[in-house]
DNA sequence: ATCATTTTTTAGACTCGCCTAAATTTTTAT
DNA sequence: ATAAAAATTTAGGCGAGTCTAAAAAATGAT
């Protein structure tokens, strides 16, 4: 088992999301806006990257990960979710706190670490957000990709993950009350703005249509 | 608060416990043996910890840490201690398989997670291997710091801490199931090689001297 | 007190990851 | 199809932290 660097991890994992998003070719600029950083410092990181054999890249045409690149930004992920299950399982952080401690829990290099971590957060799923958790082979559970704005009045849905986890829109909902878990029932939706009127915890408010994008229910 | 460099904090660690030994300036090769680095590399790096104030340098002179590296150092060992904790009392590693990843844990940076990873374990006191845990404050409990070798016979003594953390001399102590905590009655004491003989778990068997002198009790 | 040894510092260079500015290639618009 | 705009790469450089080799200072032995 080989180590990465701190950078190469986040690199890693930054092309990992992108390509599920874009599908082929994850661009310089992509990369350099997720990771806060310059195109330039981008092309030279991916030649690196590349001679590593950690992606593919060809000169103005994008990266994409390997195998290899591939699994290891899994494995990053995997360690991200699962400290963050930790902070709020286990140390009562509130799940707008954990990303920014996350992201330096993630780079612990301890396969035993890591396995025993989540054995003794009792082999979570998904994390706080409702996120999936990559099992020690890498494979995701599978989570509702659905949005509360797909539905219609009558509907009678459950929380299942939060696609916008900035602190901000998480502070959010808590105000709101809605968390994983919490029962979502569509009263009407509005034609103008397609907003939702809904009912949780006996509560009736109103939803702006990205909200409702923003939170996956079943 | 300002945020130290994963290297800065190990400078400070390692001239923190140093000067406990010898009293009076740190000397440049001994940081850079304990560290495992060049002392033409020490040299560079003392000069940029004098400069951000944390400690004292003039040349051939060696380094002593002011308060504020100190403080920095103590944290440190702060961290790295209740990590040791966590990895011992939660996810149940051995004392002997806990150094490695503490060290990588010691660098993480929030003062939140410290605090709540200390209050979740009970604001232990004492590490896996005795060692004395310094509190928010940078306090320090007492622990004894007398050896084994220091007692006669007939003397019935508590074991309160390891001197040698090798994993080594941990996974000998395992053998000869000691462990904090354990009862340790002298039978008798060797002119010779200064070897005891004790009885522990209503056993006999016979300690070097070294081992002895390495064995913190009360 | 002086000479030899050891310790420490300086000088110059390397890697990693980043930057800016300029050059080049690709894409888009006309 | 070509010119303008946008994206990308190259070139050169910087800071952190490290190294080796050589110079300088401190220490120890006689």
């Amino acid at each position: 088992m080989k180590k990465y660097s701190f950078t190469e991890e986040n690199y890693l994992k930054a092309i990992y999301f992108l390509s599920k998003a874009s599908k082929k070719g994850v661009s310089t600029t992509a990369i350099a806006n997720s990771l806060e950083t310059k195109p330039a410092s981008v092309t030279d990181m991916l030649k690196k990257l590349s001679e590593k054999k950690l992606l593919h890249y060809q000169k103005y045409k994008g990266a994409q990960l390997t195998e290899k690149g591939e699994q290891v930004a899994i494995g990053t992920i995997r360690k991200h979710r699962l400290w963050e299950c930790f902070l709020v399982d286990k140390l009562e952080f509130g799940w707008d706190e954990v990303h920014e401690v996350a992201e330096q829990l993630e780079h612990i290099q301890s396969p035993k670490l890591t396995d025993s971590l989540d054995s003794f957060l009792g082999f979570p799923k998904f994390d706080p957000h409702g996120d999936p958790i990559p099992d020690k082979e890498g494979v995701f559970p599978q989570r509702s990709n659905q949005t509360l704005d797909h539905f219609k009045a009558g509907d009678t849905v459950t929380v299942k993950g939060i696609k916008d986890t900035s602190p901000e829109f998480l502070k959010y909902l808590d105000k709101l009350q809605v968390d994983l878990g919490t029962s979502i029932e569509v009263m009407d939706v509005e034609d103008f703005d397609h907003s939702m009127t809904v009912k949780l915890h006996n509560k009736t408010l109103s939803l702006s249509a990205l909200t409702c994008n923003n939170i996956y229910v079943k």
